[in-house]
DNA sequence: CTTTGTGCAAATTCTTTGCACCAAA
DNA sequence: TTTGGTGCAAAGAATTTGCACAAAG
């Protein structure tokens, strides 16, 4: 279980001054990964910290992303979405409920940066989409 | 050179009505393998075509997409983009001008739809990102 | 004190919707 | 003449911006 203490610490190695806010975030983002969206994240903090903003959020978001502790997911073209999760998994979006889920072992050769691609690649995203078990039925 | 003839008879392929407004984004898309933003296309066209509405530039990439005539990319955050081809290949985005290139002659093992991962995959994108030679520079 | 962060409201951007008019079969 | 397509304006949703106040060092 993570505690308020370690999830400081762990803003402070990506030089993020921890906020309450900022540390609630991420703390939020540890326990939760399930690559959640602004709207996401701000409604599950809401509740226990009635005064935040979801404008705090978003710059919350922004300044991790900036500071490389979180990566932004274009898997859903209709919000932003957001994983601390940097090892090498794959994302799969069920079209009917918009829910993205990780897929892990995958052969770590399909993350491998291409060659003589003529551009300088810095990331890798593998997305899959279709229609998951819990929708099928319906 | 695609003539207006032959994008009509492209339409008729996918079941797609031509019209007038259909045909020329059709055409667009098939001479601009650009991946383009629906305001890029409408941009594009409107000279040539002063009353044409950004709605129907909306509602005929919708068209085109359930008939599956295009892809929708989801690399760029900020805008949809569209693709006519069909074939294996990935896109590459440059987080400074945002501009997205194909990436062909990829291994096709890497669009392998993998198994036992629990969902019925249907799509498979590989994006990659970085900065792009021109950007380089700056 | 001075700098930085937060939070409200307003602005912006992208996309969809409602509805009247136009075009084609 | 009936069906479907187009285009305007308005609505909606996600995100950003401007600015005043609060917090932290």
């Amino acid at each position: 279980m993570n505690n308020y203490l370690q999830t400081h610490r762990y803003l402070l190695q990506f030089a993020i001054k921890p906020s309450v806010q900022r540390t609630a975030v991420m703390d939020y983002l540890l326990k939760n990964r399930t690559h959640p969206t602004i709207d996401e994240i701000y409604s599950a903090l809401s509740p226990s910290m009635p005064t935040l903003s979801k404008t705090t959020v978003y710059n919350t978001l922004n300044l991790f992303l900036e500071k490389g502790a979180v990566q932004q997911l274009v898997i859903d073209e209709k919000n932003a979405r957001y994983d601390i999760d940097m090892s090498l998994h794959a994302h799969f979006i069920c079209k009917q409920c918009g829910k993205v889920h990780d897929i892990f072992n995958l052969k770590p050769e399909l993350f491998e940066k291409p060659e003589n691609t003529g551009f300088s690649i810095q990331n890798v995203e593998i997305s899959y989409s279709g229609i998951c078990n819990s929708c099928k039925g319906n």
